[in-house]
DNA sequence: ATCTCTTTTCGTACATGTACGATGCAACGT
DNA sequence: ACGTTGCATCGTACATGTACGAAAAGAGAT
């Protein structure tokens, strides 16, 4: 029974490695963001420092794995909208998300603002549609819009260019708050109206991999 | 004759500052930019690890300095461009601004990704506008377009829209490498003649304080 | 039961940013 | 000339992430 021992060995990690997560969800909300401290997180499990690398190749992995958490919250809020136009379907996606990356900042910005070294254990863009589900429900609302023949070109490009312009938005909205966008709500808005207006007026292409004149 | 002896101390004071950024950029040419550390840069300089703190407040003042340095060289670059008519002048811009950010990701990071603890030293966005060159040229290029009609609206409104969109579009090729964007060069033409495009069929409003309804 | 090999745990050590306070020096008032 | 005051410099110390390798624990073979 050597795989039914390899099972339960696996479980047990996973197991441990969510205890860690919910160990460090607690300290972050006791002590703040940047109260998480390794130390401090081992402390709390009882265990060493350095055992903690046995189950996150480093922080920013914990930081991921939190942010993961917080991600799914989001996908579970945006699925729960109510959606009866597509177009106003598609715009509760970005204004969902927006509200999600003004309240919850430090995820945010791991997930979308730090530097990338590795890929957190998958290996193409696929993992992170599949892993963001955000953007998975993006996507199947955009293709909605275009069957609906509200919008026109291709859904995968369209959806990018939504997803640039709203992260866009927000992070320059946490990384400059006194910059004057006034009211971030509303300036949410006219670029999430903006973008649906603009869009439904043109036909978008695929994205192409060769360079393209002005 | 105090006042002299005050502004002889600024002045020396000001040279060892820019002493430290030159070895600083010496430095991140030499060993990259994780290389520079506040030990090794006081060790170039001939000083304590402390005595750099003098001259910067923190670690991330010294990445701004270099920073700075750095978007000075961008606005440069814009003033440059040719500008036979407003919009493609608005248009090189943003196509320079983008690659000024894939080309120096990291001072774009620092600048534009980073968290704001402390605004380095001015205290409201206007200083911001000031010390940011790009901003400006931006801001008197879209008047240049509305004075010429060929943008309707406040043109604030339009630069800071303009920027939102140029933001989402480098950062997003900065920190997603590996998603399909295309070529990126293609993708940041495509986001610059998308807007263009569709913000000259629409009047910007100014931004405003007060949350609008959708 | 004993030995071997793998995996988990962890002790130690190091580089780094930086807080705190001491030291020395230069300008100034008397 | 002399004490005073302010400021530049720096020595020491600490928290932190984490590399490296040792110790411990567990599984399988004999």
């Amino acid at each position: 029974m050597t795989l039914s021992v390899q099972k339960r060995r696996e479980k047990q990690k996973a197991e441990l490695r969510s205890e860690l997560v919910a160990a460090a969800h607690k300290l972050v909300q006791e002590e703040g963001y940047e109260g998480l401290t390794i130390r401090k997180l081992a402390k709390r499990v009882g265990y060493a420092p350095m055992s903690v690398y046995s189950y996150f190749a480093d922080k920013q992995d914990i930081l991921f794995a939190l942010a993961e958490d917080a991600f799914e919250t989001l996908a579970r809020r945006i699925e729960e909208h109510p959606a009866d136009d597509p177009v106003e379907a598609l715009k509760a996606v970005m204004t969902e998300y927006a509200a999600f990356g003004l309240g919850n900042p430090n995820e945010y910005r791991t997930v979308f603002m730090t530097e990338k070294t590795r890929l957190p254990e998958g290996r193409s863009y696929e993992d992170m549609e599949e892993s963001n589900p955000a953007m998975k429900v993006l996507i199947s609302r955009v293709e909605a819009c275009v069957a609906a023949g509200r919008l026109k070109g291709d859904p995968r490009a369209i959806a990018t260019m939504l997803w640039t312009v709203g992260h866009g938005t927000i992070s320059l909205l946490i990384t400059f708050p006194f910059y004057p966008f006034g009211d971030p709500e509303a300036y949410v808005k006219r670029m999430c109206n903006f973008m649906m207006a603009s869009l439904s007026e043109q036909d978008i292409p695929p994205l192409t991999e060769t360079p393209v004149d002005c």
